[in-house]
DNA sequence: AGCAGATGGTTGAACTTTCAAGTAACACCA
DNA sequence: TGGTGTTACTTGAAAGTTCAACCATCTGCT
């Protein structure tokens, strides 16, 4: 702690940075729960899955994708399971672990759900962004992230570009990348 | 819903945007419970009583100062209020109304958890970003924030540099300001 | 082979947040 | 004056998250 206080310049950006921070996922929420009977953490499973290979993922590894803990997780997996979003398989590799892979119904819902949510998100950033700051957006949490999430692993399959995630995927060539958001 | 996709540069930005809106919060809570005892949500709200004339607040000027429920408030209240760090009044004006008010204790609390604070913001956010990159987050989120809070209330008071809330604060003068993280 | 420690995941209890009433006071108008 | 409707908040129950065990399997070492 070589400075102890903000300058008024970082003070006002930090207020409006917290702001959105907080304010943003509420919106997201809110529009997938009233149009998808989805909360945001729960879009973000199935959508990590629908980039994974086979659409099956390791807890473990759907876990770090979604910054949950494994409880939060594995109860959150019960409830997509009660609604046959997505299924539990045991791992034949590891026999400890299980994976978690997206039913057809859960991609069929993530197909129906991922417009509106798409519109959300142009609707609260893009639509008030220039192009320049878009450019600009993506370099700032790129910094950021660089401390918060070293490995990268929420970022991840975006991470790689020369190697997406879709290259991996049989099924549907192209399509998934776009149900992301 | 006139473009239906983002475009590769929207969903780079919007995955990191993501990924920092879920990592921000876990990164500042941590810090916050593990140094101090407090939730960034009872930080904030201290925080935001302690910039308030008299240090009191009614609690719907409170719960959208800090984007909270009223319940949610209410039951977070009464939690400070049995750690001594806030207190309820009946409003004199409007007999319906409840103020919170921080008691000395909390002021000395958040006074004892700034500094930590400030680390962390310092250390996650400001540290890795060029003073233009922080002049163009102040734009980005202000754009943002157009949206997702017209009325500005999350960012009140910074909203009106002309005049600022220390100017209604009677003690201490200056020093409340140093405390807004 | 066998054991110690690490890893992967689940479960139930404690805590927090959300949701659905419910109460009290204010505001307006007949 | 007395409704009628709105505002401000609280409360208790339901839902979700976190926390602290717990079990099973794997890994490495002897």
């Amino acid at each position: 702690m070589s400075k102890q206080w903000l300058t008024s310049e970082q003070l006002t950006t930090w207020v409006r940075l917290v702001a959105l921070v907080e304010l943003l996922p509420g919106a997201l929420d809110s529009q997938l729960r009233r149009d998808a009977g989805l909360t945001h953490f729960e879009y973000l499973m199935l959508a990590m899955l629908s980039e994974a290979p086979g659409r099956t993922l390791r807890m473990t590894a759907l876990a770090a994708r979604t910054n949950a803990t494994l409880p939060r997780l594995s109860h959150a997996v019960r409830r997509l399971e009660d609604r046959d979003l997505v299924e539990r398989l045991p791992c034949p590799e590891d026999r400890r672990a299980t994976n978690a892979r997206l039913t057809e119904a859960g991609w069929q819902k993530l197909v129906a759900s991922a417009p509106g949510h798409v519109a959300t998100v142009r609707h609260h950033v893009f639509e008030v962004l220039s192009p320049e700051q878009v450019a600009q957006l993506a370099e700032i949490t790129d910094a950021i992230l660089d401390r918060l999430d070293p490995e990268g692993v929420m970022t991840a399959p975006y991470q790689h570009p020369t190697t997406p995630a879709d290259a991996a995927e049989p099924d549907r060539p192209g399509s998934s990348r776009t149900t992301r958001p």
